[in-house]
DNA sequence: CGTACTAGTCTTTTT
DNA sequence: GACTAGTACG
């Protein structure tokens, strides 16, 4: 049943149409009710109709649900990601502007190879500029339409821009020559067609009388073009979105898409969904409260008839560690006490490193859990290189994939051979793989030649094979062939297991793309390669297995759990330091809508949580409390007692979990003044940071988390929690010291390793020691602490400071 | 030519 | 802290 905001988008099917949906406003349905009622009611051709989703999983959500709708005729209804429709356009027409059919797809990593090698021939600095600088300069400028020549113009005569737009040139060049496109290439180059070629787009545009696009506020500058062009003739165009969860900035999205859409289309319905099904009202009061923070918004303001629910739960910890263990042991209570099952309980973060710690806490308590994203599958190496072997299979121009495997396994092609074999190539304008064919005219190698010609044979073979092999049996024939098992075993690495059992995931995941085709002719090498070049994250999640699932927030966009934990909400880590210190007050607002987006993922329970010491990058850091915690009402808050589950309970009253609260609330601006408030929350990081650290260039140097440094290089400056304690002048650095700091150190059993990872100090208590920031002091303490010893030392005129033995390189005299 | 070690970097988020 | 790219060695 729909609501009546939801018939009235759902019926409105000519013209442009915007429907401002808000977290849980049931959008989907609506979307899917409306192609229904297009075919069902209004005549139209399945066959016209196009629906666009960010991923595959949700398309293919989206397809389930219109088949259960509409039945008849539903699957010609064209529903799938930018990615992949423009992929399918390209794979028809792209030989129109220059490139084979059968192109590559180059991900992150190969981009990255490819321009390295650009930097190394034009010898430029990576010092100066490293290449994913350039590497994004050029995403963006492909995300803007812009092309090497006008960049170049752009530039002025600036000397790094200039630059910039001179490797776009030769990026563009080399990536055509080996006949392949980047992630932002497909969508360019299809939109170059479509201009090109307007009798192409015309066909299209017929095709797609109705067009449909989810998630419209992440469309970049491109996707936005491509959507523009395709639905100008008929301007029959529904986009669904909500400004509120734009995450995306960061690879392009352009807010303004939505926010202007009724200016681009002037003619468009705009339609809010402002009722919510998901959350119970405190969820939702605590989701406004957040992002009315945020300026430049439309306005609206979710509501719920379910009632208002439990407050939400809110724990500040000592360390990361502590979360960890916090957070999983109310996991296990929420499941004994059957309240929630495991795959309705979620954790999600910041960023992906903080999956670790949680990760070995389930691991010890032996709860089943799955990690959403971290280390793609497809970056893994052997996965590579298997992937290599068919892509050079498949388009041998690809130059990346070919050097990839020229000597993997071993077979004594070194590097000397590769740079004549290249640059034989280079002066004869051909591609490496060509090279090779002309092994025998490179007088430069000598007895390099027959490995170069073996290889070129194999490949041959290989692709003989191909005709009559599956694909499942071509990638064994390779493994076979290569011996590409037999020689990882003879290397014998520790993780030679793990990579066996990847491979044997990829095989069954060739399995079970061979049998996802309908007939047997869909099956193809190319068709493949394509699904895993676009494969993200969350398409493999299912919701089948009962485990808990640990994702980042930007993954969970668009998903829903009756318990909901969202940790780490630490100034520093979120909002993150880049967004804080960032010139750009959007920034931070980015990082608001993110928090938006975690707090409406949550359907009956919100657990908030942080810590005040957590390691990042090999650092401690202390971190004040999020500001978007204090931007949620106290009242929806319930702060959880200390020590309340049980068997580890804090060496000392948690009181200040309150005390967060009673403060003053934030008073700064978030365009950048000081934010007063923070400086009384209980953290050394709310000290303030060190006046003499803060450069008169960065008016946000009060913002900065304090990072400890624990950097082992850097030693002079030193390291400790301790230092904090003297230049703040709050109350509360010393009681965050007071003995139960707990690194963030992973706990021994997890991941099997030694704990005795440190020596044990060559002194003792009583003696004297001297410290490269206090001076001396005499050593009155030393306990076991995970992979470390933790000191505690009375330094004259400094007092009593404690401090990891690893890191603090105290020197006995 | 292949390897073992070291130094440096790092992502915050990903189709 | 973890990973990777680069270099010194055999």
């Amino acid at each position: 049943m729909l609501n009546d905001r939801q018939k009235e988008a759902a019926l409105h099917t000519e013209g442009p149409l915007l429907i401002l949906a808000g977290a849980g406003s049931g959008k989907t349905r609506v979307i899917t009710n409306r192609i229904a009622y297009l075919i069902d009611e209004c005549g139209v051709n399945p066959w016209n109709i196009l629906a666009i989703t960010f991923t595959n999983k949700a398309a293919g959500e989206m397809r389930q649900r219109v088949d259960d709708m509409v039945g008849y005729g539903s699957d010609s209804i064209w529903v799938a990601t930018f990615h992949s429709t423009c992929v399918r356009i390209l794979r028809r027409y792209i030989d129109k502007i220059g490139y084979d059919n059968n192109f590559t797809i180059y991900d992150t990593d190969d981009q990255k190879t490819v321009m390295k090698g650009i930097l190394k021939r034009l010898q430029i600095d990576t010092k100066q500029m490293p290449e994913r600088a350039f590497m994004s300069a050029i995403s963006h400028a492909k995300e803007e339409l812009i092309t090497p020549s006008e960049l170049m113009k752009d530039a002025m005569g600036d000397y790094g821009s200039a630059q910039v737009a001179k490797v776009y040139a030769e990026y563009e060049k080399e990536l055509k020559k080996s006949n392949a496109l980047d992630f932002d290439d497909l969508l360019l180059k299809t939109v170059e067609l479509f201009t090109a070629w307007p009798d192409i787009l015309e066909s299209y545009q017929e095709r797609f009388r109705y067009i449909m696009v989810d998630e419209y506020q992440d469309t970049n500058t491109v996707q936005f073009e491509f959507i523009r062009l395709l639905a100008s003739k008929y301007r029959n165009i529904c986009v669904v979105g909500d400004d509120d969860q734009s995450i995306y900035k960061f690879r392009g999205a352009n807010i303004r898409n939505i926010l202007d859409f009724e200016k681009v289309y002037k003619e468009a319905r705009v339609i809010k969904l402002e009722q919510n099904y998901r959350s119970t009202q405190s969820i939702l009061d605590a989701a406004n409260a957040v992002i009315s923070n945020n300026r430049g918004r439309k306005d609206k303001s979710l509501w719920t008839d379910k009632g208002d629910g439990e407050r939400i739960h809110f724990r500040q910890c000592n360390s990361a560690y502590e979360e960890a263990e916090y957070v999983v042991d109310s996991i296990i209570k929420e499941k004994r006490e059957g309240k929630y099952d495991y795959s309705e309980q979620a954790v999600l973060y910041r960023t992906n490193a903080q999956a670790r710690l949680i990760e070995e806490q389930l691991i010890m308590s032996g709860i089943p859990y799955d990690v959403v994203g971290g280390v793609n599958f497809y970056s893994r190496r052997e996965i590579k290189d298997i992937l290599a072997y068919l892509k050079t299979i498949d388009n041998a121009r690809d130059d990346v994939a070919v050097k990839r495997i020229i000597n993997v396994p071993a077979r004594g092609i070194g590097a000397t051979t590769i740079n004549r074999v290249q640059e034989y190539a280079n002066e004869n304008d051909i591609t490496f793989y060509e090279a090779l064919k002309e092994a025998d005219k490179i007088t430069s190698i000598g007895r390099g030649t027959g490995k170069l010609e073996a290889f070129v044979n194999m490949i041959r073979v290989f692709r003989s094979k191909q005709e009559f092999l599956s694909l499942e049996e071509l990638v064994r024939d390779v493994l076979d062939t290569t011996e590409y098992i037999e020689k990882m075993e003879a290397a014998d690495k520790e993780d030679t297991e793990q990579r066996k059992e990847n491979i044997d995931e990829l095989i069954n995941k060739v399995v079970a793309y061979e049998e996802e085709q309908d007939n047997d002719e869909d099956i193809t090498l190319s068709g493949f390669l394509e699904e895993v070049a676009l494969v993200a994250d969350i398409d493999s999640v299912s919701a089948d297995s009962n485990r808990v699932l640990l994702m980042t927030l930007h993954s969970a966009k668009g998903l829903e759990f009756p318990h909901v934990y969202l940790t780490g909400l630490e100034e520093g880590l979120f909002p993150s330091y880049m967004s804080m210190t960032s010139d750009d007050p959007s920034d931070l607002e980015e990082e608001r809508r993110l928090c938006y987006v975690g707090i409406t993922r949550a359907m009956d329970e919100l657990t908030v949580t942080c810590a005040r010491q957590r390691m990042v990058r090999g650092e401690t850091q202390y971190n004040a409390p999020s500001r978007f915690i204090r931007e949620i009402p106290s009242e929806l808050l319930e702060m959880s007692g200390s020590g309340s589950f049980g068997r580890k309970s804090l060496p000392e009253d948690d009181g200040y979990t309150k005390e967060v609260f009673v403060r003053k609330p934030y008073a700064g601006s978030v365009a950048g003044g000081s934010y007063s408030g923070m400086s009384n929350i209980n953290s050394p990081a709310g000290m303030s940071a060190r006046p003499s650290a803060a450069s008169p260039a960065n008016r946000n140097a009060y913002a900065k988390p304090y990072i400890a440094s624990a950097n082992k290089t850097a030693n002079e400056v030193s390291v400790l929690a301790g230092e904090r304690q003297n230049t703040g002048k709050g109350t509360g650095g010393i009681r965050l010291n007071n003995g139960f700091v707990r690194s963030g150190n992973k706990p021994a059993v997890a991941l099997g390793k030694d704990i005795g990872a440190h020596d044990e100090p060559d002194y003792g208590v009583g003696d004297t020691v001297r410290h490269v920031k206090f001076g001396e002091g005499v050593v009155k303490k030393i306990e076991k602490a995970p992979r470390d010893y933790e000191v505690t030392v009375d330094f004259k005129g400094f007092g009593i400071k404690k401090m990891f033995a690893g890191f603090a390189k105290l020197k006995k005299i």
